[in-house]
DNA sequence: AAAACATATCTAATATTCTAGATATATAAA
DNA sequence: TTTATATATCTAGAATATTAGATATGTTTT
């Protein structure tokens, strides 16, 4: 867990915001059409579409989100679905509300 | 408060380090010759000194921080000297935990 | 008023980030 | 096995960050 590499991450919305609606997929994407759950999160796609941006940016944001180990990602066939990786986000933000 | 403006600040680790040092300016520099407490922060000569960074690129990434509300300067004499906005600093690592 | 000192700002070179189009790869469908 | 679809990677131009030297500003000292 790397603060600076984390912090790289979160200073820019875009990414943030992926970060947030990956906290509520129902409320924030519409239902896959091949897993009828987001217990592996959503597929790059829906993300794309929500952000606005193009498939090679936000391919690029989250790859650089999972080399901070932020998100996790599962292969489901053609789909690759990102999921939040709690575990990290929630010992970042320990670590800065204890040591900054 | 902005998340995205001060993570910038907190994805470079002499920032980092600043911020950390200014929690116990004790610990981490010498005493002040003028006045014989911190009660103010530190001058930006001792800031320098530790980080071995040139004058110009401190005053720059200091700058960054007061913009970023993160730290508040105040000038005694010829010094200015910076220390924590602890409010700002609260509320950034609280809305992380609570929104992130 | 001039010199010295601390800090801020300006300028510029280099590095990194942002972003998208083009292309590659992996999987599924026809 | 060709075609379509989803995602990843490559390439590159534009924007921003990093960093230090030079210079400016503000303050104190002589």
């Amino acid at each position: 867990m790397n603060i600076v590499e984390i912090s790289k991450v979160l200073s820019n919305k875009t990414r943030v915001d992926i970060l947030r609606w990956l906290k509520n997929p129902e409320d924030n994407f519409p239902p896959h059409q091949d897993i009828d759950h987001f217990n592996d999160g959503v597929c790059v796609g829906f993300i794309q579409d929500k952000s606005g941006l193009s498939q090679s940016t936000i391919s690029t944001y989250l790859n650089s989100m999972q080399n901070a180990n932020l998100v996790i990602p599962t292969r489901h066939g053609k789909w690759t679905y990102y999921k939040r990786n709690e575990k990290v986000i929630k010992a970042y933000t320990k670590t800065l509300k204890e040591e900054l």
